[in-house]
DNA sequence: CTGAAAGCGCTTACAG
DNA sequence: CTGAAAGCGCTTACAG
């Protein structure tokens, strides 16, 4: 591995120099600089990024926490892994890598913080964490930047959809279709992961501003954001003798678990009940029937968090509130259809 | 921060001497290790990582490479996702941490050589790349432990399902449900990354064991392991004029697009025809019908290629063609059913 | 068993 | 515009 050193050594000027001017700093004559990153390129030159975050105390390092217990498959679950995909994209041209936290390392356990600081991390993404992770709030109550991908830190900005009006959107296109008795298998409802109660408000909001009286059985909730979760509720929905004529599905698993469950009932979709999703996934468009759902925008969900990191990393105070949240849109397929 | 200084300075002793302690170096005294530590943990101490990289020249970083031009999803794509978090898993017990290899690093391109080296990264887990990752050569052939979850590269051992093996299951499973005339849907067929061919070749050997023989016109190749173009070569079968009564698609995602196909043909499955997938993603479960399929065994898949990586990094030598394929295993549901 | 010295590869004042 | 000095936080011989 060549270092400055032998640079210096080859052109004939000190290391100070050198670092100068592979960094473009304007302190350096343009004839030094040429001859200095020529001697580089020749040589085969490649900084040492350890040598200089420990200098610069700047790592070029974003973490990314991802641990999932709640959504039963880690990084396989396709809109979470959508996201990341985006904000990578979008945060290595700014130059930072992406770096899994993790709460094992060797033989100790160790918390977020403690690997952040021990990575020297500049800035954290929060993709998901699981009921279980201690030490957030320290990790998030510390000076470190942080970006959420879903649940509510204090102080911390998220970039998510606009659940309340994606809901909306989604049970209005049922009614619109004619039907009135609208079943919900909710996500769970808990205040520190908000979509669930976020989208089922939306759907008693909608139902209510449409003069529909929203019915306690129509809405079951499943423990888990998951297909099975989905089956369960769908067959606990059918067994209280509720028989709505559509259901909308706090997301697209559970979709898939509930129109399974229809289907071993004999039911047909949508000739006898019809279903929305929320998220799209890739394969909903390839169910039988393909699934009508409200899209997530993956894509915009990373590349908006990536662009607020970086303004946090520049510097700029963010306000959570001020973050707006990403736009929503309903795929119409065929699992929906008029009564 | 607090530094192995402010120990020494705290407790009395050397900053030497704290390194060896906090390290567990056996030529440190017991009653002084226990003060150190101590004074560590009251101190909140967190080791620099950068620091200690540079002096060891080790940085405990894998590098991961995934880019995935072929399949057209990124992160997305459950199989990979799935063994990259059984990957992680096994490797942070021992330590490690998983960053993402780019080839594009703030305004200037790299390659993930370059990249890798400065980041010294220990090791890289080669999962995907695009046919247009140059530079790839260059990096298998430097003394930087690789470890492959798919293509093969010279010198690189990798971890891959035995796909010879499972197509030919599949292919059987149909067979024995009185099937003659049947199909397969092939991944991309190219030598760079042969788990197209290993299963066309499966379909085709087991046919002819069977005594069958293959019709050409039964093959048609996927341009991408995705549903679209599962589709599209399921509809110019049909176009062709063969009327398969089963179909082996090379992956699940391909079968799910081919399966829509034929439900858009009005034919029924299974009653008219019957599919079987590779793979077994969390949905296929859930299609209607359900997805016959044969297993990928992420869980082992990642976990394999951890022990694999964590061995050339204690450095023992690995043959290649040593490693075991990972055996996969016939998911029975309802899209294949007897003739 | 403990510590003084030097080094890993870079950068940041500061002086000239 | 260029360079000598010191430092980032750790570890590794080596001496005692």
């Amino acid at each position: 591995m060549t270092t400055i050193y032998d640079i210096a050594k080859e052109t004939g000027y000190s290391a100070p120099t050198v670092s100068k001017a592979l960094n473009g700093s304007p302190e350096v004559s343009e004839r030094t600089r040429e001859r200095i990153v020529d001697a580089a390129k020749r040589m085969g030159y490649t900084p040492n990024a350890m040598a200089k975050a420990l200098s610069t105390k700047k790592s070029y390092l974003i973490g990314i926490i991802y641990d999932d217990l709640y959504m039963l498959r880690g990084m396989e679950h396709p809109l979470f892994a959508g996201i990341i995909d985006a904000f990578k994209s979008r945060i290595e041209v700014a130059g930072y890598e992406l770096i899994f936290l993790s709460r094992q390392l060797g033989p100790r356990k160790l918390n977020y913080l403690d690997h952040a600081r021990m990575r020297h991390i500049d800035g954290v993404y929060i993709v998901n964490t699981s009921l279980g992770d201690t030490g957030m709030d320290e990790l998030v109550a510390g000076d470190l930047p942080c970006v959420s991908a879903n649940d509510p830190f204090p102080g911390v900005p998220r970039v998510v959809s606009e659940n309340y009006q994606g809901a909306r959107t989604a049970v209005a296109a049922l009614c619109d279709m004619g039907h009135r008795r609208i079943a919900h298998l909710s996500g769970p409802i808990t205040e520190k992961s908000p979509a669930g109660l976020e989208r089922r408000s939306g759907y008693l909001d909608e139902l209510s501003a449409r003069g529909i009286k929203a019915e306690p059985e129509l809405t079951v909730e499943c423990a888990y954001w998951h297909a099975e979760a989905g089956r369960q509720a769908m067959n606990a929905l059918l067994d209280s003798g509720a028989s709505p004529s559509a259901v909308f599905a706090a997301c697209d698993t559970i979709a898939y678990g509930a129109m399974a469950a229809a289907r071993d009932r004999g039911l047909s979709v949508p000739g006898d009940i019809s279903f929305v999703g929320f998220d799209d996934y890739e394969v909903s468009a390839y169910l039988t029937p393909s699934l009508t759902t409200i899209r997530q925008d993956r894509v915009r969900l990373g590349t908006e968090a990536a662009e607020l990191m970086l303004r946090i990393l520049s510097g700029e105070d963010i306000r959570p509130e001020s973050v707006p949240r990403v736009a929503t849109q309903l795929i119409a397929r065929d699992s929906a259809a008029s009564l």
